[in-house]
DNA sequence: TATTGTTATACTCTATAACTATA
DNA sequence: TATAGTTATAGAGTATAACAATA
């Protein structure tokens, strides 16, 4: 894929895959693209030494907080007992606090400390400047018809 | 998510997370919306003893017959040592075989059988199926616009 | 030297059952 | 009894290095 370059001659035969059974199989090409993004993005957040669910958990604890876990798995989509150990990471490097709620002692609050705040800011910058090059050469209109269609297809009754 | 239910009074001031920040970022929405797609798949190939990677291989090893290993890899967009193990198991279970090539010896040629080629008629039914219900509501135009879209993402040079 | 397929390995993500402490 | 968080565990996908056989 990443270099078709010179192949023997038996090869070449069939050089051009015949994808057509998969061709409007949608899921066969958001697998490819997410697979092209989910690289970019652990590249672009390796010097921040964060992954795709820690920069997603980190963000939406700096946004909401007092964010409970089962709150912030629900809105991740991920399991509670697979949230347990990004929550233990984040707080292992001082990036955000359990808080006990006075008020159900079951249950713990999620706070950003100054430097999960900070890591925020710029973890943020550099996904939004990578993906603007992701993107590069997708019009606006086309971004949000495929962001409308993708929330549309996470609706979908067949969830749960 | 699933279930927002009766939360206590602490909670459900939070119940509407803040994901503005993430809201724009593409990569969000691919991973969830996928999600939905994978979970689906999984139900909608487990009768046929399938997952996503061996129904893919299958599906390009009928529609490519003679098809070398190196060449499925590159059009599945896997690694070869991965690839191994889901030929491994098509090859265990009969629906293909390891053929050697003559003229390079190093190679070998996939070929469906019979039993492979039928699992492939039914499997491929039952996937375009239950796709057309997750995106019921997703008209034709908005389809191919996500598709060209994913295929761009594909081809970016950020990639390799 | 380079390539095909392979083995071994490690890391990440996902999913379920069962536990504890609280409610 | 139900819920919040936890532990343990298993399955699947992804990625790299290194090897044997062959080119």
């Amino acid at each position: 894929m990443k270099k078709p370059a010179s192949k023997p001659a038996e090869a070449t035969a069939v050089h051009q895959v015949d994808d057509e059974t998969l061709r409007n199989f949608i899921g066969y090409h958001m697998k490819r693209a997410f697979n092209v993004v989910q690289a970019d993005l652990v590249q672009t957040l390796k010097p921040f030494d964060l992954r795709m669910l820690t920069y997603t958990a980190l963000v939406l604890i700096v946004d909401n907080p007092g964010l409970r876990q089962s709150q912030l798995a629900d809105a991740m989509d991920i399991e509670r007992p697979n949230l347990v150990v990004i929550i233990d990471e984040l707080e292992r490097r001082e990036l955000i606090n359990r808080e006990r709620v006075p008020t159900d002692r079951r249950a713990y609050a999620l706070i950003a400390t100054l430097a999960g705040r900070r890591l925020y800011e710029k973890a943020v910058a550099a996904v939004i400047a990578h993906e603007s090059v992701l993107l590069d050469g997708i019009d606006e209109t086309t971004r949000a018809t495929v962001i409308a269609a993708m929330k549309q297809i996470e609706k979908s009754p067949r969830k749960g």
